[in-house]
RNA sequence: GGGCCUGUAGCUCAGCCGGUUAGAGCACUGUGCUGAUAACGCAGGGGUCAGUGGUUCGAGUCCACUCAGGCCCA
């Protein structure tokens, strides 16, 4: 006996009694010893940031996570099952910032960046336990850690971080100090996630910057970066493009800049006698203090022109727009023209200003850039090139002097008069009202543009000249790819990089082209941030200027080994600030004592490194050689190809010029239902626990899977219960239903196959034992239950369904595309609920062990195809049919069934149950059944009343159509199922030439082939195609002769009879709509079975209740059917008597109108 | 300015190597079936396959350009 079950489930209680189970049989280290030692498949997770709560969009991540590590698991394959959490980085210190009220670096530095430093990982510890207990709710099996004990890290942290712990290990206890054992989770003696803050994380990205050294491409530039001045730290190129950018509203400024002569005298115009002045436009107004230059597109036309007592020069696509108010005209000139001219900038008056342009004994002048433009501003650019990049570059080429004005805090600096000291964000105002003064201040206007901001604190970011370290990328080449020779690509890494990323198979295929697009446009590699929390950048520098030799240091050791002074207050703790700063060594160049650079690293390091820092690579080269590369990498592309899967790339291809990862499956991104991007204010925001708990994980996994990955996901509440509605539910309905029934059964239990007298055969020799390893390690997977059963097509139909799923699901996840998978199960489903099922219920009715043996096997067999999609639904259904019903698989004796169905092996599809006739036959019967359907309700006769019968015109089709004939009659309810003869009375025939063998075939005759069959005699060649017989038809004078194959036959009805056609198919069919007195009384027999089960139902019976029946009624027609049909009401109704009376007084009654006359029915429980 | 993706019914989306009269789900209307069903069947309305041009016997599908939305780079 199964479980009864509930035809109103509530998913989500039973999610959570599955977590339960697995908790309490502890499912998944089962299934990981399982496989332990078969061959690998390699999943490398690209750590998440705990830094807070996650949200539905990572549970879509997840959710493939999970999908590709559960199905290659059910194949057998070994696995790492290793969760990765991003640990390090500003992101981490923004929000402690936060949490704590700081407002700027000092605020940290005050608190000591010991007890700082030793905050941040308390914050990660915490929420890495937060989404550890998140992500086992998704059913997501990975090796987790306890996150009590990851809280228990936490506060041991808070207490003292010197303080010495045990923890149990992964073999025995591991004793350390609180902040050793931190620094040591995730490697192999503690198990468990990944955390980037590891030790060996840290170590081993200072072994890559040390092979980058060694190569020479490591290097300290000094560069225009994006800064943000309330971090104090530069924005890397990396992190600003997509998440740095709003719609912000700044004042602009158009100001004069006066022409001088070479004397440096004012320029008057020699027709007026006005002075001259360029017209420069600006949104940043504070960079004009560092004005050395102005430049003009040399190609572009310029005009100069007149206007309330000034001569102005700017661009003649600008003019109208610029200068407002009456403007004259008085001459136009290229821009080429105006190259080299002198002209006195807005702040000559600082000493800043003053001292670099002596420096260079240079004074403002107009140059040349080709990329000026004139659909904003003047057409002549403000150059200032210690405040942006472009203007930097510029001053390359140009050898023009470097002013920058800000330092880290967005103060300025001294030289800059009385700007100096004042934030950069609070003098807007006053260098207006200053330029005003000098009587350079055209106008203002307000100019709304897409700026760069901090990612993490929304400060607008400003251009700021700093020093910082960078891998270079190497040089890009200008020729195609295929003519860069070895030698070149020696030399370049972005070319490396590049090679690599062709032995990879991006999943969508556009990620290639994505990647390689970065590739060729990324510039040097920035990875130092002048923060406090993150990688130790390994970067020791001579502290002798004259020297000035920096060394990068490759591990712990060898700072052991280097190490003059400071070792004894660094042992012990991780590589992190304060400690390691206090670290002196030897420089390698002069002696003299070398330290550490206080900068710390880009955090795309950390997550780059993991394919290495997890897996051995220094400690354990076996181990590493096992599981590198990755079989498989997978994240949302928004970011990741110039992030993670960028430093993934980068780090693999300098360690081992190697694909670090074979497979690379992206995705889009998660938006609500409405549309729009999700946001708590908007209201289409959902939590993800409340989500879990409000949809349910299942279903929720199947709105991911369900979809088109590289498409953004709209998802929502409404969307899941549509989602529920069309899978969850009819699923469940169908494993309700033959619990149902198989419990009405009592003779019948899966363990024992149909009719011991009958030959049931089992399918599968081996298939009842516990996975099977094959050569390669990979399960040969049992087909149990295994009674295959016999002669009913119906059975052998859903079975060859089954096993065309079992082949598709199969090939669709080996390559990653879910969506193709779950489309295959929805339509396996609606043949299993809305024709299997429907069409068989009678056998069950009936206890039909064949019936029963086989839906048995399909929803089990189902169940375990969709356990790695649906781990909760699956292992529900495989308790209660299999761990419930079988102590013992049949055909053995001594193994047990598996105690999860996520322990039984990957179902292996049978190709020789796949029977493509019966596909075929099932699939011509069903559309037969659909057009009879049509003619009833053309000829509006309820199918509740029986028919004589249909004929069909389905040329060729007879033996398909014979073999499901009685399957059609019983559908349509109708007494016979024939053959048209005939048929010119039924139809017409369309005569068309099969387009794809006969377009190539006839190429510009094609035309001429479609009319001279379109005037054949139609009749004659559907009769020669039905009988497989070439046909001849003359086109252009010639005679060719067509084989039965390439002409298409379409029947047609013939108006004025009641009939209808699949043009598609060929066939027609036409219901016979006489109803004779016979077929009357039965029809009238079927409305009052109709009611009798819908009482029956009312009453609250059971299905198996006997019951005694009475009826009363004056209508003599409906009497004699009644009585005609006596046995056949009874039957039907289980009533064990039926009597012309009335109800009796206990009995449930009701007055029923069937067509004109009325019925007393009454019914009493038997017994 | 360059690169990539998307555009198919009111909504959400399928549509293979170019091949018959472009489909599904939801929603809507009518009708039928049902002792598994929160369902389901049948029928109906609903389409300039974003637009233009091209290649081809044949284009939703391939090519070019344009438009709109999104992403990335400059």
């Amino acid at each position: 006996m199964f479980k009864p079950v509930s035809t109103k489930p509530d998913f989500v209680a039973q999610e959570h009694a599955m977590l339960d189970l697995w908790r309490e049989t502890d499912a998944f280290r089962k299934l990981w010893a399982q496989n332990r030692g078969n061959k690998r498949w390699s999943f490398i997770d690209g750590p998440i940031t705990a830094n807070g709560y996650m949200g539905v969009h990572h549970a879509w991540g997840r959710t493939y996570k999970d999908v590709f590590q559960r199905f290659k698991a059910m194949q057998g394959y070994d696995q790492r099952y290793q969760n990765g959490f991003d640990c390090q980085g500003l992101w981490v210190e923004v929000l402690v910032e936060k949490e704590k009220g700081f407002t700027s670096k000092r605020d940290i530095e005050r608190m000591g960046l010991a007890e700082f430093v030793n905050t941040c990982k308390q914050r990660v510890l915490n929420f890495s336990a937060i989404m550890t207990e998140q992500s086992i709710r998704l059913g997501y099996w990975m090796d987790w850690n306890d996150p009590v004990q990851l809280r228990w890290l936490r506060d041991k942290l808070e207490e003292d971080p010197d303080q010495i712990i045990t923890v149990e290990g992964t073999d025995g206890p591991v004793t350390g100090t609180a902040e050793q054992i931190v620094g040591r989770l995730g490697m192999p003696e503690l198990g468990g996630s990944y955390f980037t803050f590891s030790n060996e994380n840290n170590y081993q990205i200072w072994g890559f910057l040390k092979k980058c050294w060694e190569k020479g491409w490591l290097y300290e530039g000094t560069d225009v970066m994006p800064w943000c001045y309330r971090c104090g730290t530069g924005i890397s190129q990396h992190e600003i493009v997509t998440d740095g950018y709003e719609e912000l509203t700044h004042t602009s400024i158009y100001a004069r800049f006066p022409l001088v002569d070479a004397q440096g005298a004012p320029r008057l115009d020699a027709e007026t006698g006005l002075p001259e002045a360029l017209l420069v436009w600006t949104t940043t107004p504070w960079t004009l203090t560092s004005n050395v230059a102005a430049a003009v597109g040399p190609a572009l036309t310029y005009v100069k022109v007149r206007q309330d007592g000034h001569v102005y020069y700017l661009s003649r696509g600008a003019l109208k727009r610029a200068m407002p108010g009456k403007v004259e005209v008085l001459g136009e000139l290229k821009g080429s023209a105006m190259l080299g001219w002198h002209y006195t900038g807005p702040f000559d008056e600082l000493p800043a200003a003053q001292e670099a342009f002596a420096e260079k004994d240079y004074t403002h002048r107009v140059i040349g850039w080709n990329d000026v433009g004139d659909e904003e501003g003047t057409g002549i650019v403000h150059i200032a090139p210690g405040c942006g990049a472009e203007d930097f570059l510029l001053s390359k080429e140009y050898d023009l002097p470097v002013i920058g004005p800000l330092d880290g805090d967005g103060v300025y600096k001294a030289g800059f008069g009385w700007l100096s000291g004042n934030p950069v964000h609070e003098v807007t105002q006053r260098i207006f009202d200053d330029l005003d003064g000098k009587g350079v201040l055209y106008r203002l206007e307000d100019y709304t543009h897409r700026y760069p901001v901090c990612w993490r604190c929304g400060t607008e970011l400003i251009f700021r000249l700093v020093d910082e370290w960078f891998i270079n990328m190497g040089p890009l080449y200008d020729k195609p790819r295929n003519e860069v020779t070895p030698a070149e690509v020696e030399q370049s890494l972005r070319y490396q990089i590049m090679d690599v990323v062709d032995d990879i198979r991006w999943i969508p295929g556009f990620g290639y082209e994505r990647e390689l697009d970065w590739l060729r446009n990324m510039h040097d590699w920035m990875i130092s941030k002048k923060r406090y929390y993150g990688l130790a950048l390994p970067i020791w520098v001579c502290e002798d200027e004259e020297c000035g030799h920096f060394h990068v240091v490759g591990s712990e050791h060898e700072l052991k080994e280097l190490a003059t002074e400071g070792w004894e207050q660094f042992e012990g703790h991780t590589p992190h600030r304060p400690y390691i700063d206090a670290v002196k060594i030897a420089c390698p160049a002069c002696g003299g004592r070398a330290s550490r650079i206080a900068d710390v690293g880009n955090p795309w390091l950390d997550a780059g490194i993991v394919p290495f820092s997890t897996t051995g690579y220094r400690t354990d080269p076996d181990y590493w050689a096992k599981w590198y590369p990755a079989d498989l990498i997978t994240e949302s592309f928004p970011g990741q190809f110039r992030n993670w899967f960028y430093s993934v790339l980068a780090m693999g291809t300098v360690l081992t010029r190697q694909a670090p990862f074979l497979n690379n499956f992206s995705y889009a991104t998660l938006m609500g239902e409405d549309g729009r991007a999700m946001h708590k204010s908007w209201g289409n925001a959902i939590d993800l626990d409340e989500g879990a708990d409000k949809i349910g994980v299942d279903v929720m996994r199947w709105m991911f899977l369900n979809h088109k990955p590289e498409q953004n996901l709209l998802f929502g509440y409404h969307r899941a219960d549509e989602t529920r509605r069309r899978f969850h539910i009819p699923l469940w309905n169908v494993y309700s239903f033959f619990v149902t029934y198989a419990n009405l059964a009592p003779e019948w239990s899966p363990s024992t196959p149909e009719g011991e007298a009958q030959s049931g055969r089992p399918t599968d020799g081996n298939g009842h034992q516990v996975p099977k390893r094959g050569g390669d390690g990979v399960a040969q997977s049992p087909n149990f239950p295994i009674y295959q059963s016999t002669d009913s097509l119906m059975d052998r139909w859903i079975d060859a369904r089954l096993h065309e799923l079992m082949g598709v699901v199969t090939d669709r996840l080996d390559n990653f595309d879910s969506e193709a998978a779950t489309l295959a199960c929805e339509a396996f489903l609606d043949d299993l609920s809305n024709w299997y099922v429907r069409r068989s219920r009678r056998r069950f009715w009936d206890g039909d062990p064949a019936a029963l043996n086989t839906l048995y096997r399909v929803l089990v067999t189902f169940a375990r195809v969709l356990a790695p999609m649906q781990p909760f639904l699956a292992e529900a259904i495989y308790q209660n049919l299999v761990r419930e019903a079988l102590a013992v698989l049949p055909g053995t004796a001594s193994a047990e069934t598996p105690e999860s169905v996520h322990h039984t092996g990957w179902p292996q599809a049978d190709a020789a149950l796949v029977d493509a006739r019966l596909l075929a036959d099932m699939d011509l019967a069903r559309a037969v059944v659909s057009l009879g359907h049509a003619d009833r309700v053309a000829a509006n006769v309820k199918v509740r009343q029986p028919l004589a019968g249909i004929k069909v015109v389905a040329a060729g089709k007879a033996e398909s159509l014979a073999r499901f004939a009685d399957l059609i009659a019983d559908e349509l309810n109708v007494k016979d199922v024939g053959l048209a003869e005939g048929e010119a009375e039924l139809v017409t025939y369309r005569i068309l030439p099969v387009n794809k063998t006969l377009g190539p075939r006839f190429g510009k005759e094609f035309p001429a082939v479609r009319q001279a069959l379109s005037v054949a005699d139609p009749y004659a060649v559907a009769a020669a195609v039905a009988a497989g017989q070439p046909i001849s038809v003359t086109i252009n004078g010639r005679e060719v002769i067509l084989a039965a194959e390439d002409v298409l036959v379409q029947a047609e009805p013939r108006p004025g009879f009641q009939v209808t056609n699949d043009p598609q198919r060929g066939i027609v069919v036409a219901l016979d709509t006489t109803i004779t007195p016979a077929l009357r009384q039965e029809g009238l027999a079927r409305e009052v079975v109709r009611r009798l089960q819908q009482m029956r139902k009312d009453a609250g019976f059971e299905l198996s209740d006997r019951i005694h029946t009475t009826w009363l009624t004056g209508d003599e027609d409906l009497a004699a059917a009644i009585e005609a049909q006596a046995a056949y009401i009874m039957q039907e109704t289980l009533s064990l008597s039926l009597e012309r009376s009335l109800p009796r007084s206990d009995a449930h009654s009701e007055t029923a109108e069937i067509d004109e006359a009325t019925v007393a029915l009454g019914l009493t429980k038997a017994g």
